[in-house]
DNA sequence: CACGCCTATGACATCGGTGTCATGACATCG
DNA sequence: CGATGTCATGACACCGATGTCATAGGCGTG
């Protein structure tokens, strides 16, 4: 591959002069500029980066570490690789920064991360993003000091600047648009207990109903997602748990599920015991991922995971370190999204509903 | 950031010895070799992959352009990413090669390759893997010499080296097992008409058909693929090749669609005219895009397309060409997938079709 | 015309590693 | 005991770009 040398020699100049035509610095006759762009296009010649990158220090390259990309095939297909959004938006967000984007993959193990953390900082770069599958928290190994670190979609102990997702603010929103619709039984599948996601959008669903005067009732309440990735152990919990909801005295007339997926195979399920959607009852999902949300028949009402927006937000964080600014915030910072709403959700005729709570309190 | 002067000051050494530490080679007393480890440790000295690649002209780097990461979230979503899967299989197959893996992204402008390879050059990647997002005929910008260049999943007609999905052979065998299972009127709904697969797996649909005998009926075969992205116009398109088939005379027991997202909507639209899966009508797929066969309720049989494995083996010829080798054929490398059967594909009664087929053949 | 100033360009050192060759201390062998 | 070989290590140049400083020529001004 030609150097800088064999285009000054071609060009009959210094190689600094090249190096200003290329850089476009200081003061180059018009004349000479040309002789050397055209050495440059004859020799086919490209600027080596590793060479710039001795003499200026500035690799212009940020770092990206996650799972997204090669998680094992069974986790990946099942899950739908959400997750790659925050991908897609950290890399639109990255466009225009001229910098370069490195993206490393864990591959599903997390003990690689320190390997590729190492080739990050072989490469020098300037900060790392990495990104978790699932809102969680995570133990990274500790990164020199000029290597600006951002965490998206996860938060660790040791107050690393975080973007995670308002899961609260979106159940809270999808349970109360609910409301609105004139549900007031809502039955609620969650996924796994304990996980973050789990936790907060319990309490934006509780939120909810205390907001509207709905009393809680925890048999509408109940778990089906499991920690393993089995398929048919999680069938059976969704069918189990859906069977129960509709045994109730009082079935609710929507459940929502933990996320789209899950709403996916309730319509099979529900649909087999003679249901229809959403005339016999209504569906709601989360994460609004459209290949479910948009395909479905009836489409699906869902609350939209912003993972996109959670991309950018990390990125502009990130870059703004870079830049030498210090973090704004100690605390994570949240991202909601909105309600999107499909036909899975029916309208209750709402007045006998209100009529009669009215009447109930009342008398 | 610490440079191997700073260990060599620190550990009372030369550089030149603190090199041959850190690559194992040249012979280290024990004694030296455990001085300079514990100061590298001390200093946490990271080598600078620029400075060596400027001596050594081996960057260990490959390249990677995809559009799967950040298509435009609209089409993105509508088609699943089932791309991203053969960005996995290239991830898998250079894990264990050492080399380390750049990705960069079209943001689905195809226009923006042309940067993208030159900014690959520019950190003198060994080689370019360039993925399409579905199987097509592209051009793209010549390369360096000294660059090694695979296509997955598309094709140009300089001849570069590529790995096609074997649409033929996946249709065929598709169309074969159905026929197998007693189905002699096999409606077939396409992608849009002129696409690679389309063409493909339409000769294989009908050269499975020829090898059982069974005439073909054009009544039978529609497209329903839409070019543009437009949601709304695809459904209806939908809807209406269904309903063509539904109104024949002598409708078909069993619907090919030309990808499992087409199958998983006629799911709904089937079942909105009254008919039971796969009791009254069968349907198959294709893509085996697990997210959907899996989670559908009843499972949808499909061919797989089988794109981790494409991913692999353009990754595996990239490594050789690299080494060196030549690439072994100029043909295009052809790789084959296997039907996944799921319940969506009923036993149809074969021994009265046979019987009556046998009576007409011998009357 | 001499002086200062600006423009256009080049010489040289430098960044952080590694390849080449040299060197000194021992060990081995005839 | 001297010649030869091996081991451990270091001096030095070099990879390809760019920052610093120097320099030569042209031009305006007092």
């Amino acid at each position: 591959m030609a150097t800088i040398y064999d285009v000054a020699r071609t060009a009959g100049v210094s190689p600094k002069t090249v190096s200003r035509v290329i850089n476009g610095d200081g003061a180059v006759k018009a004349s000479t500029k040309q002789k050397v762009q055209k050495a440059i296009a004859d020799l086919g010649y490209v600027p080596s980066t590793a060479a710039r990158l001795m003499r200026s220090n500035k690799s212009g390259l940020v770092g990206l570490i996650t799972g997204a990309i090669s998680l094992s095939p069974d986790r990946s297909e099942a899950s739908g690789l959400p997750d790659l959004f925050i991908v897609q938006g950290i890399q639109k967000a990255m466009e225009h920064s001229g910098k370069t984007l490195l993206i490393a993959d864990t591959g599903g193990h997390s003990d690689r991360v320190p390997k590729l953390i190492r080739t990050f900082e072989e490469h020098r770069v300037e900060g790392i993003i990495y990104v978790a599958d699932y809102h969680r928290r995570v133990e990274l190994p500790t990164v020199s000091d000029a290597t600006k670190l951002v965490l998206a979609n996860c938060y660790d102990d040791a107050g690393t600047p975080c973007i995670l997702p308002h899961d609260f603010q979106g159940q809270y929103a999808l349970v109360r648009s609910l409301i609105a619709k004139g549900h007031s039984r809502i039955g609620y599948i969650t996924l796994t207990p304990g996980h973050e996601a789990t936790t907060l959008r319990t309490a934006g669903y509780r939120s909810a109903l205390d907001e509207a005067g709905i009393a809680f009732d925890p048999a509408l309440l109940m778990p089906a997602g499991v920690d393993a990735s089995d398929g048919a152990a999680e069938e059976q919990l969704l069918w189990d748990a859906i069977d129960r909801l509709l045994s109730l005295d009082r079935p609710p007339t929507v459940i929502c599920f933990g996320n789209d997926r899950m709403a996916m195979r309730a319509y099979g399920i529900l649909r087999s015991r003679g249901l229809s959607l959403p005339d016999d009852i209504s569906v709601a999902g989360y994460d609004n991922y459209k290949l479910i949300t948009q395909t479905l028949y009836p489409t699906l009402t869902s609350a939209e995971l912003p993972y996109a927006a959670i991309g950018i937000r990390a990125t502009e964080l990130l870059l703004s370190m870079i830049e030498g600014n210090a973090p704004p915030t100690k605390d994570p910072i949240l991202v909601s999204g909105p309600v999107v709403h499909g036909n899975s959700v029916k309208d209750l005729p709402t007045p006998i509903t209100h009529l009669s709570s009215i009447g109930r309190t009342t008398k």
